[in-house]
RNA sequence: GGUGAGUUAGUCAAGUGGCCAACGACGGCGGACUGUAAAUCCGCUCCCUCCGGGUUCGGUGGUUCGAAUCCACCACUCACCA
């Protein structure tokens, strides 16, 4: 029983530290119920939570299973410091009023996975604001430049000679001192993150608390495109909230390699499952597209429904592989005659006129499935189907 | 505070007075082929309803018939010195 748990808990783990910890926590849950803590971190500038965010959701959620409580932490005021890389955008700070709405919206989606009942939202400005000037200076004291250099991405920053802001140091120290606060006995993150959760480590032993968290570390999922991880900003990501149709077809979009990647960490298949599967597809057995249906269905019902996953399916089906309108189309009115090009725009199938018109060029835009030759056509009232390219949809009345 | 180097499109990066809307690479988009996959091949990639025109190369001002390119100042980045 035990011996499953633990075997549960690490699985898809890249990297564990203090293994032995974790293992006294969960027999003292086994022998005497004895409850634990495991604290996750979370930004609250992005509150659209992607399936790169749900590898640590999910592994929280084990947890849960298995006695912890699991503190949820939004960083209302490291977000202030957050990551000036480069840029001249300045960081913009968070009215209280944006904060309390982006937590909302993290609980909503969050607690598709986890138990709220074995959940506590914390905000760390809660504990560093009252910290005042020489809290932060005591905190400072308790670690050197020459270590804060070895972080991975400091010293590459630093060697290529791309500016560190001060207060970027700060951040690791910040984050560790939350680990401080709530008195954490495991901490998860990305990998991306070792540097800071040792951190949690370091200042918990720095502020003699008594306890020293143990890590768990998860691999960092990536994106559509199989080589930058998922993010938000790059633009390859599969959102916890997309619609059940593009969730699905995102899945099914990834290549053959990266499935197997997303079966290891997002599926809820057993290794052995996923295994068979493999040999499967290796000596012919199994399509690999019946495979990654598969896995597109489950992450489909997992956010949404049953239903509403093979209803995707359906759907998919019926626009790709028969070529067929989507049932379902924006759809976009306009008030007299209009220029083809501009009803491209419009209906937000081109960015500008100039590339509406070398997508007509190109012949990737159509008007009720034909393709269109004109630039200059004019549309005069009635109803259109516009496309542009393979997935691009849109209905326009004319009047 | 001093000295030097730098800032070009989504990113990297050429271009040092006219042939520059700006080489190239990556990315992105479209087409062919497919399993809306990958790989491969081809095309496109600032904006404007065509012809043609407009606005760009950190910012401001200047030199010049003409500036991404020269000059001045400002801002930002990096290195070395203090």
């Amino acid at each position: 029983m035990l011996q499953e748990a633990l075997k549960e808990i690490k699985r898809g783990a890249a990297e564990i530290i203090d293994n032995e910890r974790i293992e006294k926590l969960l027999k003292a849950y086994f022998d005497n119920k004895e409850t634990y803590t495991v604290k996750v971190g979370f930004d609250p500038t992005a509150p659209d939570l992607h399936l790169g965010h749900t590898v640590l959701l999910q592994k929280l959620a084990i947890f849960q299973k298995y006695g912890a409580k699991i503190q949820f932490l939004i960083g209302d005021f490291t977000a202030q410091i957050g990551d000036p890389t480069g840029k001249s955008a300045t960081r913009k700070t968070l009215s209280a009023f944006q904060i309390q709405e982006n937590a909302a919206s993290y609980k909503e989606q969050v607690f598709k996975i986890l138990d709220p009942l074995k959940t506590e939202v914390v905000f760390n400005s809660e504990w560093i604001n009252p910290l005042g000037a020489s809290g932060m200076l005591t905190l400072t004291t308790t670690f050197n430049v020459a270590r804060m250099l070895e972080r991975d991405d400091f010293d590459k920053r630093y060697k290529s000679g791309t500016s560190i802001s001060i207060s970027e140091f700060i951040y690791p120290l910040l984050q560790g001192y939350d680990s401080v606060h709530l008195k954490s006995d495991i901490e998860i993150g990305g990998t991306d993150q070792k540097f800071n959760l040792l951190m949690g480590r370091h200042l918990q032993r720095a502020y003699e608390t008594g306890k020293e968290q143990a890590v768990l570390m998860m691999p960092i999922l990536e994106g559509l495109d199989g080589v930058q991880k998922m993010s938000k900003s790059l633009n390859n990501y599969i959102g916890v909230a997309d619609e059940p149709n593009d969730m699905f077809g995102k899945v099914l979009s990834i290549s053959d390699e990266l499935m197997w990647r997303y079966y290891e960490l997002l599926s809820a298949k057993t290794l052995s499952e996923i295994e068979a599967l493999k040999n499967g597809v290796a000596d012919g057995s199994l399509h690999p597209k019946k495979v990654k249906e598969e896995l597109a269905l489950e992450i489909t019902a997992r956010f949404h429904s049953e239903v509403l996953a093979n209803e995707a399916k359906m759907e998919f089906d019926r626009v790709h592989s028969n070529n067929q309108i989507p049932t379902e189309i924006e759809e976009f009115s306009s008030d007299g005659e209009i220029s083809i090009t501009k009803a491209l725009v419009d209906c937000n199938l081109a960015p500008s006129t100039s590339q509406a018109r070398r997508d007509i060029k190109q012949g990737a835009a159509k008007i009720n499935q034909e393709k269109i030759d004109n630039e200059h056509l004019q549309l005069r009232s009635g109803e259109y189907i516009l496309q542009v390219g393979k997935r691009k949809f849109a209905k326009l009345k004319v009047s």
